[in-house]
DNA sequence: GCAGTGTTGCCTTTTACCTGCAACAATCGT
DNA sequence: ACGATTGTTGCAGGTAAAAGGCAACACTGC
């Protein structure tokens, strides 16, 4: 578990910075980071949906990715879903095999 | 817009009941559940996923439904998102003909 | 031994979600 | 015509969870 902050921590140290380096870069306290980094967090093990934004965009990491680590829906996901709810609700109700399957159709489909 | 209240209000009075009398059977107050049929809500243009299904239970209304219409994403869809987030990803890029012939595709394999 | 790093417990702020009333207009049965 | 019921709206809060801040502590490592 706390897949989300361990990610954190890599992209932090691959850039190398420190946690009071990194805090005010993002906007947030040097010890909210450790929490989040450790997933100790008062309560959730996650940060607000901005500042999983902020620290994707300073460590230059992949935003959906970290959102999906940290038990969000990304945006680009949600837009699909409202624009086409029953598509998803009869996606939601299939098997991993079938679904996996689909989603190779569609990668290949898209393909130009 | 606000298709969300106008779908409660429907399922209220397809139930013949007054906003005074529904209220107390999902535990608010008559004036909140005014707005939210109105879409007047102080902040937001929906309640909490708790009154929702408060509501959807008591008007035996599509939880589900009635999630996605006010912008939220429903439990049973984030479990499959959150099992395999790189297939919707994927499906999150693609065009809707290319979402919707997949969703075909899928309910088609899916039955027995 | 002090400079930089990470950890932790407690505190405050902000946000989301409602409460509760009061006052008003529209409708409707009797 | 009358009261009773229904819905609308404004406002002035209240509460609990979510998000984050501060200061003191402990380790490292030259």
């Amino acid at each position: 578990m706390n897949v989300f902050g361990e990610r954190i921590r890599d992209l932090r140290r691959a850039k190398g910075y420190s946690l009071r380096t990194l805090a005010p870069m993002v906007g947030v306290g040097y010890s909210y980071l450790s929490k989040v980094e450790n997933g100790k967090l008062d309560f959730g093990d996650s940060p607000s949906e901005s500042l999983i934004h902020r620290l994707a965009d300073t460590l230059d990491g992949d935003e959906d990715e970290l959102l999906l680590m940290a038990g969000r829906i990304p945006e680009s996901i949600a837009r699909r879903i409202f624009d086409q709810p029953d598509v998803f609700r009869t996606l939601a109700n299939c098997d991993r095999a079938t679904l996996a399957a689909v989603a190779a159709q569609a990668s290949q489909t898209k393909r130009k």
